[in-house]
DNA sequence: GTCTATAGAACGATAGAC
DNA sequence: GTCTATCGTTCTATAGAC
């Protein structure tokens, strides 16, 4: 038998990934998730041990999809810088912020092992993934050879994880852009 | 006559600034800041409206304190490449991270602009001194002149905020540090 | 200026009927 | 599997004594 919509642990899961995205661990009571959602009190403590049970699923979720996301642009075509490029310059709601990133500021979740490791996960597969792209442009000549792939890739990842950063504080994705931009023309091949 | 200790006022300004930079101000109650600052009920409401009253004034501070801190090294000694690595690589407590940018993710400090107008104007006031460093050293020929000084200082700051995600996430500093030396890498004069 | 007492709402979770 | 009812606590704020 074929359901009309969408399961009630399935709406729970999406209810409680948008509260995070936008108000975060702490700031996501049960309550608001319920009300977002439709389900009734005891529907999510029947599929769910509680709040932090609930929050894993959602945050693991939302881990694989940036994942997912990041691999599509990353994977793509184009020379390692065009590459970065691509990642850099992606559509992004900036003013939203990193759905994963901003978990680290969650006091709670950095308290607590298991919300944290998806977090730990993505940005370390995302810092990963980027150094082997680095590598590669160094090794075509493209990056120059003092660089270190691995802290090429941190710096990318933080200047977009720090773009966000502005961009909320000046309400403006101007900032998040500028930050970017910066980053590719010090990135940027040039004839040496 | 002269207090043996700090008055009530101050003590719970001080007692709220630790608070919103272990917990953020979604995270921070005003029960943990009395039972903190040691004062009671009544003391806090006789001080301050309530809670946004007295996180303003709390925040105001902590971004002066930074502002404060950045300017004692950028005005510093050294060429503009120097002075912007002293800032980088200055001492700091990465893993608790920056106590005015975690605000960006608050979303009650966001959408209150009394409370963000400190958040966005120490921002901003470290991205236009970082740019004006940043042209100092084009004019001297430190930095390439097609690099834009002010997209330059934004991915710095970026940088910086970003390495504190990076770091917490990680439960390690190691990201920050990398970040850092990435771009540090990236910035650096070189024969050309 | 500080204290205790109290308020109404929201928090996170449980119980038990259906 | 979903619902309503309820629990004990915490939240933010106010009242009023001292």
């Amino acid at each position: 038998m074929y359901s009309a919509g969408v399961s009630t642990s399935e709406r729970l899961i999406e209810s409680t990934r948008e509260l995070l995205w936008e108000r975060g661990y702490v700031g996501t009571s049960p309550k608001a998730i319920l009300e977002r959602s439709g389900a009734g009190q005891g529907s999510m403590y029947h599929h769910f041990k509680g709040k932090p049970d609930l929050a894993l699923a959602a945050i693991r979720r939302t881990a694989e999809e940036m994942r997912a996301t990041a691999e599509a642009v990353l994977a793509g075509p184009g020379t390692p810088y065009e590459r970065i490029e691509a990642y850099l310059l992606r559509e992004r709601d900036v003013l939203r912020g990193c759905p994963v990133g901003r978990l680290t500021m969650d006091p709670d979740v950095i308290a607590d092992d298991a919300l944290r490791a998806p977090v730990d996960e993505t940005l370390d597969w995302l810092r990963t993934r980027l150094t082997g792209i680095v590598e590669e442009g160094r090794e075509r000549g493209e990056f120059a050879p003092v660089l270190d792939s691995a802290e090429i890739a941190a710096a990318v990842v933080a200047t977009v994880q720090g773009g966000y950063v502005l961009a909320r504080a000046s309400g403006s994705p101007a900032a998040f852009d500028a930050g970017v931009r910066g980053l590719l023309a010090l990135l940027a091949p040039r004839e040496r």
